[in-house]
DNA sequence: AATGAATGAGCTTTCATTCAT
DNA sequence: GATGAATGAAAGCTCATTCAT
């Protein structure tokens, strides 16, 4: 390894300590009430230091929120359904997959939901990268699965945001009932069969 | 009327102009970018009126969600379902008013959900009066029809926080889509009765 | 006097007040190095305070400017010479009029000249409301008074210059000697009639 | 050349490098708001090198300052005009030369008249070494013209105040009005010409 | 009870300076 | 000698809160 390269590596660690650092005070205090001081302290650097790797405390928060952005993303773009999959089963993937992530992040999402609110420019970007792309992806495929007759017809749109909506809100609820709540202490895989078995057969008995 | 009762009349009155005009800049503004100017200019008052009715601005915060809080409480808790209604019925009503409550208070929704996260009491008061109380109430209900084989068996704590995540993201997404979105094009009671179909019937095609 | 005259009087009187404290601290310690707590404490009020009356630092310092381009620019312009007065009278009363307000407020010309060249905006407002027209006042002046054949043939820009810099020159360099230095001993009357006739005749014999 | 000899150049290289830097930058932005990464990116090295070779940034202004200063003061003791040349002649060679520098050097000079108001140190040093010497050199020299009967009879320093001040005025209007000035688009043999008959003649007819 | 000017603690940000490499 | 990341003091500015009127 050479002096650079062992260089740059430092400065990388730096940096992702310092992302590290934010990304926690942030979550735990919210954008606003978190100072640089805080992160400097948590991060264990002098705050001067923090500016050397990101242009401000706004700059910090974006950084933090694309990660988000492109990993919610690119992901989606990324599981694009096979053909051959039963409908079932790219429900069950799907919600599988996404409530991994929005649990996995409740932190992260919930600062981005309470500052897309008062930043314009981010809430254009996360319409623009996340919200419309997807919706978009999901209003297709559920259209196409009708037509092939799996599934009833029904208001697309409105399907797409109330299945997207329910990960959303189970995030934020399971982020409310904290550690110790039924969210948590229920395993990953009955919670996911319970909920996709709730999006393909409803609660009503046949 | 005596003297006594008018003034109090008026006290009263200008209260309520206040905590209007915080609600209005809370919501829009976001908590801490919300300035007490802000609130006086919008209240029609002076800056100093405002601390003879409220002790802090934090103290206009809390009276702001602890009304919040009650409202949503006593409603749960009046709707008791008549053992008449139909199991459709009863879910349909459920999701119409909660949405709606959703979807109009979106604002102070997503000021709650922000500074919930922060001061750890009042997460402690707002689950103790709303969350565990509403969600008991819902689980008691389906465990009911359940039994009278109404619906069919599941995991009913997670039906529960699917069903009121849905209705939470629901109104997230309402409120990221903005004025022109889907969620405000569409008349309301197509939303609840295609959601109403979602959570009764699934997407399967039967 | 009413109750809010008296009001507006004193805060007429803390603007003042505030003012005159920053021209103090301006004048010694240049723009950059007075801080705002320098200023505060000249002027006897809080930090905040100062904030109340000026939007910010700069806005202080072009208050300041502004004022002093005000008063030499409307005063070239009120004192266009009448017809009537001999070549000599005018450039004396000239030369009088612009080295006392040169001398007079030496400081406020320090801190003009160097803040000039910084802000592209502020040297643009000084040419354009000062220079320009005060240059061309004079150059048209000059031109009648030779087509007069009261003054010798010469490039008359050139000597506008001359003139105007001779007198922001002594300015400067009254300021450089300081209090004790030969031009603050000098009576204002002899320094102005020295100087007229420098102008006038030169230095050589004829 | 021995390695120490040629190690000594090579440090006296850098040593200007990063002087010349500084006079730019400073010259440029004025010595508030330049910083030392600006002048190290302009000089080429790192932020670390400038303090190899200067103690501080004020010390890289002193340096700078002292230089013009020594400049300014030895050409000014150099120039000891020889009996011989006319008056005329020296009055013009005084004004070329002087009014040269002026121009040439409008940053540096501007740079010291704005840091001499804040830095008594300095200014003591700039009235001894060159204001002192430099005016009783001119006095000097317009007292023996008068006493020869070429120059007429006048308050030696007041003129002496007025030539210099004039020269001073001349470089800092040139300043202002910037490229495109007339200062800088009339031939300097002109503009000396010019100012020199002013100087010696006046501007009234004869 | 209503007012709003005054306050100053506390924020974000800058940058001269240091020092381990 | 050269480097540039780390530092933290100190700046400009904001705004919740107070209190004399």
């Amino acid at each position: 390894m050479t002096r650079r390269e062992r260089k740059e590596g430092i400065t990388k660690q730096r940096k992702q300590q310092i992302f590290d650092a934010a990304l926690k005070v942030f979550s735990k205090k919210g954008f606003d009430q978190a100072t640089i001081p805080d992160i400097a302290q948590e991060a264990g650097v002098a705050v001067g230091t923090i500016y050397n790797y990101y242009q401000s405390k706004h700059d910090l928060l974006l950084s933090i929120i694309k990660g988000y952005i492109v990993t919610e993303s690119f992901i989606g773009l990324l599981e694009q359904p096979p053909e051959s999959s039963s409908a079932a089963a790219f429900i069950s993937s799907l919600i599988n997959e996404r409530l991994s992530i929005g649990l996995d992040n409740a932190d992260v999402m919930q600062l981005l939901m309470s500052e897309i609110q008062h930043d314009p420019e981010l809430r254009r970007q996360y319409t623009e990268q996340v919200v419309v792309p997807n919706f978009k992806l999901l209003e297709e495929y559920l259209g196409l699965r009708i037509a092939k007759d799996t599934f009833r017809l029904s208001n697309i749109p409105i399907v797409v945001r109330a299945l997207i909506g329910m990960i959303i809100g189970l995030a934020i609820i399971s982020k409310i009932e904290g550690e110790t709540g039924l969210m948590r202490r229920i395993p990953r895989q009955v919670l996911v069969a319970e909920v996709t078995k709730l999006i393909l057969e409803g609660i009503e008995r046949k």
